[in-house]
DNA sequence: CACTTGACCTGTCCGC
DNA sequence: TGCGGACAGGTCAAGT
């Protein structure tokens, strides 16, 4: 699921509601989610309260006042859904919202609040997880140490994207802007509709683009992020905000989920493939092959 | 080195 | 209806 707009959007909700909030109790659904959970852990995270959330990548953090972080990654299914009125209070809730349904059957982790909110942690696949760290050694964790440039950073140009994927010549372009060593935060979705924004074929190797594709990439890419996370990402099946809502950037996508519906530039018919080892969606007359 | 496959899991959808 | 298989937003590790 969540890629860089969803967890940007959850982050940006998670900071309206999260902060000054104090926990008191925890509950390990489903440990796994959260490896390391024994009672140690419960004791770090018990009257510690929440000062800041911040993102990298696709990784949300936490931050505690006691210099602990809860670093938490969503993978496929991931969800992180705040109810201020406690557990299952169905009444008084709007109906396309999870809060009120929760916990439920995927939730995995429960924080409880001193004021009697909670945040649950519903995971259906069981990839994501959850755990709590130093906020001083987070940094030093190897997927933060080798992960790439946010893309909506302003000191992230498209010569450093062109610098970047170079490293890369042999690589189709799809894999490589997936690498999340080579620029962070795109996943399936954005990749998709970024290539299809360039009219650049995803399976074109890099060493085959030209200097104003790697220009006008970047700027597809800046552009889907930044309309993905004011619509509030995208909700392919399972993903919801920290209000337990819907996004809605998928009703002004071009190509994902679009196969056999005709391309808002051309209308040809979009196509799904598998390139990258990924479901892939194109437009077979925008997005040829160069070279 | 780069690409593919399989693993981690549950749930849904599609064809027979 | 039931059953088997393919597939789903992400990352790892291992194999070719």
């Amino acid at each position: 699921m969540p890629e860089l707009p969803e967890v940007e959007t959850l982050r940006l909700g998670l900071s309206e509601l999260l902060p000054g909030r104090t926990i008191s109790t925890v509950d390990f659904n489903w440990p796994k989610s959260f490896p390391n959970s024994d009672g140690d852990v419960q004791r770090f995270l018990i009257g510690a309260s929440v000062t800041k959330i911040r993102r990298r990548a696709k990784v949300l953090i936490i931050e505690l006042t006691t210099n602990y972080s809860l670093v938490i990654h969503l993978k496929m299914t991931g969800q992180l859904v705040f109810s201020s009125s406690g557990k299952r209070f169905g009444a008084g809730h709007p109906s396309d919202s999870l809060v009120g349904k929760l916990p439920d059957k995927s939730t995995r982790v429960t924080l409880g609040f001193k004021d009697g909110s909670y945040l649950f942690f519903n995971d259906q696949r069981k990839f994501g997880w959850m755990r709590l760290l130093p906020t001083i050694e987070i940094m030093n964790l190897d997927f933060f140490k080798k992960v790439g440039p946010e893309p909506l950073s302003d000191d992230f140009t498209w010569q450093m994207f062109r610098d970047r994927l170079l490293r890369r010549p042999n690589s189709i372009v799809k894999a490589a802007i997936l690498d999340q060593t080579v620029i962070a935060g795109i996943g399936n979705i954005y990749a998709d509709e970024s290539l299809w924004g360039a009219k650049i074929h995803p399976a074109t190797r890099v060493s085959q683009l030209s200097p104003r594709d790697f220009k006008t990439l970047y700027k597809e890419l800046v552009f889907v992020l930044k309309l993905a996370i004011e619509k509030g990402g995208s909700s392919d099946r399972n993903y919801v905000n920290a209000e337990g809502k819907k996004g809605s950037y998928l009703s002004f996508a071009r190509v994902f989920r679009r196969e056999g519906q005709p391309c808002p530039r051309c209308g040809t018919i979009i196509i799904k493939s598998r390139v990258a080892g990924r479901g892939t969606h194109t437009c077979p007359y925008c997005q040829r092959i160069a070279g």
